[in-house]
DNA sequence: TTATAATGTGAAACCGATTGCAAATAATTA
DNA sequence: TAATTATTTGCAATCGGTTTCACATTATAA
């Protein structure tokens, strides 16, 4: 043979023993010009003899195509994102891609972008056919600089897919949860349950969902006629133990509220718990709804009304959007993805 | 230029610009040779100006290694296996390797082993270095005959190490989780809390894991004068509603055991469930365990006794021993994870 | 049967890096 | 200063594929 063995088996191994030019095992295997039957089903043996798979890296090499993506999470350890990342690998997988995964850790959040920049450097290298990038929740009024200025960069040499971003409106395609839909549909709820004082317990005011959320709220309860205090806004982390302790303050005030909203479901489940620590029943003397809708809400008792985000819809319509840009099909730069509201047992009409 | 343009810059620009060969850029991109100050300086700058970054697949190429690590989960949802996939990633860039993930939905379990072959294919195609395969729960006693040869065959092309498979005494690297001293814990406390009567909510018999667990438990009671009635052993799936139809039947005896072991906590969830339904009161009358840790089981009331099963540092190493064993070093091929008790309100004193 | 169009095939260039080899340059030593 | 050794360099081959181009073969039309 003509070039030195390695080992794995070659096209130009394949080619020898078929008898025929690598130009022609090449087409056998792209499909990409005709070989008549004799020589194709020549090909094809010897292919199938030896399990030869062709090295796809040779491939990317000449095509400049890798048919991968890559994909940046705050955290695939969060049912939030591992929902994300699976609805992205299905169908980066039905038409053809194959997805690199990396996990910043929420480093965004923490203001500091070394594992972002980091995975932004090694995708690139790996020459990525597009990238999906979710962020973490970025401050609207003062977005973190490297971050946003890294997107806008990358964009220019591939497409790019952010999700929840604060700054949407640059190059970039977008996906968003429809956030303003699924509080007005709870808040809708909750007053068709007689309920009259609401809390909320969010995020920080510099997250944008927390911001929307607020003001939606707002905007929804005096549709209702009903005006919301302020100072039944409660910011918080995202954890349980950031529930009981916003729950802790709650307690505090004169006079508690009827629903409490809630961050997510794991905020619900510690201001629950500190709830009837503090002697009330759940949900006969105050109900609390949560958001995400995740595993777990459904087994805790009681169960948790929640907003279902619709996870694996976002990662697919992600993946969908940046695989047709990819392609050079036409494709909307601003998806937004419907939320669901999930009722269950931790709402109850206000007697 | 010598070259055709594309997209991106190469290696040849970077050469002419700084007006060197690209031998030199190389030698100063891979510091595998001396460079000269001067030239070095020269070719940094000129990087720097272009933002220049190697194609790692024509390096790939180059060298035979293309620092790429493929791993097969059954399902990165999760929380079990998006924890083994966390420590596995961590510890893969700290070594300078990127992940490349494929999720089998359980596909093994269900007999059907289409979603892991075409991984496997996938994955061999990008000519990954090693693979970490987790086929999910296999029988032993008839092991399913395409799986194992496919790691068979796998193994002979590339370094495999497998998590928990029902057959690692073949040439694969393989780390398991210590089941045995794990549910030795969990029964000596249990003794110690003077409970005598058990039961156990298990998978499968022809589950390996299901299958350890339930001699191992059968033993150490033995050890303490206690005997196990195998009709306390009622076969469970992996899900809530599972361990609540479990539960009933268990409720059915003509005598209630004191204490329920649980395939996971999700069973052990939907038991407790159960339970409570029955107007038995969750520690008090009837203790239950769990296993795997996950990560709701803290919050749910009452908290879950149960086996931590350390996914972290399963993840961590078989990467390591993979990275290992690709690199050259000597390594056991037989690993095992030590599992810790973490004891929380689900069990109590029998009085 | 011959002219013409349609198919099938191989040689060679190319994708973007790395590296062995030999020549050129710089540093030591005599 | 000349001879010798140690460092730096660039050329060219290579990794394993794809694809253009030109030629050979068939099939179709005249």
């Amino acid at each position: 043979m003509s070039k030195q063995t390695s080992g794995d088996i070659t096209i130009y191994e394949i080619a020898e023993e078929a008898g025929v030019s690598v130009s022609t095992v090449s087409r056998v295997l792209t499909g990409n010009a005709n070989v008549s039957e004799k020589r194709k089903k020549a090909v094809l043996n010897i292919i199938d003899k030896y399990d030869y798979l062709p090295n796809s890296m040779a491939r990317s090499l000449s095509n400049r195509k890798s048919h991968t993506l890559g994909i940046i999470l705050p955290d695939i350890t969060h049912p939030f994102y591992s929902q994300i990342f699976y609805g992205a690998e299905a169908l980066a997988l039905t038409k053809g891609y194959t997805l690199l995964l990396g996990c910043t850790m929420n480093d965004t959040i923490r203001h500091s972008t070394n594992l972002e920049s980091l995975y932004v450097r090694i995708l690139q290298e790996r020459k990525v056919d597009g990238m999906l990038m979710m962020g973490g929740a970025v401050n609207e009024t003062e977005p973190i600089k490297e971050h946003t200025e890294m997107i806008d960069k990358l964009s220019e040499r591939m497409p790019v897919v952010t999700i929840n971003d604060a700054m949407p409106n640059r190059k970039t395609l977008h996906v968003s949860v429809d956030e303003i839909s699924g509080t007005r549909a709870l808040i809708n709820y909750l007053v068709s349950l007689k309920h009259k004082k609401f809390a909320f317990i969010g995020g920080d005011l510099a997250i944008q969902p927390t911001n929307v959320r607020l003001n939606t709220m707002r905007k929804t309860l005096e549709e209702h006629g009903i005006s919301f205090d302020d100072s039944y806004f409660v910011p918080s982390e995202f954890d349980v133990e950031s529930g009981k302790r916003c729950m802790t303050e709650l307690l505090q005030k004169p006079s508690l509220p009827t629903a409490v909203i809630c961050l997510n479901d794991l905020v619900a489940i510690g201001a629950i718990y500190t709830a009837r620590k503090a002697g009330l029943r759940v949900p006969e003397d105050i109900s609390f709804a949560g958001s995400d809708n995740m595993p777990m809400s459904e087994y805790v008792v009681p169960s948790i009304t929640t907003i279902d985000l619709k996870a694996l819809d976002i990662g697919k319509t992600a993946i969908e959007v940046l695989i047709d840009k990819i392609e050079g099909k036409s494709v909307s730069n601003k998806n937004v993805i419907k939320t669901e509201l999930v009722i269950r047992d931790s709402c109850k009409m206000r007697n």
